[in-house]
DNA sequence: GTCTATAGTGCGATAGAC
DNA sequence: GTCTATCGCACTATAGAC
């Protein structure tokens, strides 16, 4: 239901998605949808939350490891197969404005954001590492959904994204 | 009207802005709106273009001078500044299901995309120069909206955001 | 847990007075 | 060119049978 929500929600923007079409999508009526859910905004709400914890997920195997190279290395990968696996949804969760207006002062999603500041700056948290953060995060959920790309096969795209990413963060090859 | 659209478009999403919010936001009614526009996709379709305009001026001005690293550093220059300059507009374009969805196929789109992979790739256009346009582009439009650099000053975020750039096209400072 | 039925609201769009 | 008034429709949400 979260999943068939987020397609949606990726597809054709939170407002333009109606409850009928979600019902419709897992192959139910409107009123089993609320039966789970007392209103769209919690759907909404846990739909943004499911995205956000495959990105969590990301940050925490990265932060196996020490900090430092290594660590930034398994972050990166992590990020681009995740944005690849997840080529709309994963840009939705950050660009759409009414995800973005649930997530602001959203404790959990202010964790997350700075747990992945500290593993790409460590502990730096001036205006530099900010951007740096912003854009390394900016340039791969945005790049895998440009018309460019649209054809390109997914290792493809995986191979040429993990080269730009580590190029920007100054790891080896 | 076309400029109070695309505010709307960009904080609330082009699917949950209705025509009424249009007309409140300039303060007229839904009758006057609909004698300038027949539908609100003409609408959509106005501010998209109007939108697209400002980047095709970028391209234009970076195609004024020969093709290289002057050209470049312009167009980045240009792109930087127009997405700081419109936030959350510029972005919005780029996102936005629906305008994206109107941008498929558009042969005004395809063209201003196509130059601007010219300018930065030459003559290249395999999976490697596209992947990196994406990039840039993904890069600093959806940089200038994340929540990191949200409470940065825009003269800051401007010269970091020109010298991650130049670093990554590997333009001389 | 899923259904039908329906209330209440706001939507896009149209018609016609001024 | 802007207004009021209104149509038909889809929306979110609720109530209650099974």
């Amino acid at each position: 239901m979260v999943n068939a929500a987020l397609k949606l929600f990726s597809r054709h923007g939170v407002g333009g998605t109606s409850l009928q079409m979600i019902a419709d999508e897992i192959g139910v009526t409107k009123g089993a949808v609320y039966h789970q859910y007392p209103t769209k905004d919690q759907i909404v709400l846990a739909a943004a939350e499911a995205e956000l914890a495959n990105v969590e997920q990301v940050v925490r195997n990265a932060e196996a490891w020490p900090p430092g190279r290594k660590a930034q290395g398994v972050l990166v990968e992590g990020i681009v197969d995740l944005a690849i696996a997840r080529r709309r949804e994963m840009g939705t969760i950050l660009t759409d404005p009414v995800i973005a207006d649930h997530f602001e002062g959203d404790a959990v999603f202010a964790d997350v954001m700075h747990r992945l500041r500290r593993l790409m700056t460590g502990d730096e948290s001036g205006p530099e590492a900010r951007v740096r953060t912003a854009t390394l995060i900016a340039a791969i959920s945005g790049a895998v959904v440009h018309p460019f790309v649209a054809g390109l096969d997914d290792e493809v795209l995986r191979v040429e994204l993990l080269r730009l990413a580590r190029r920007f963060l100054g790891l080896p090859n």
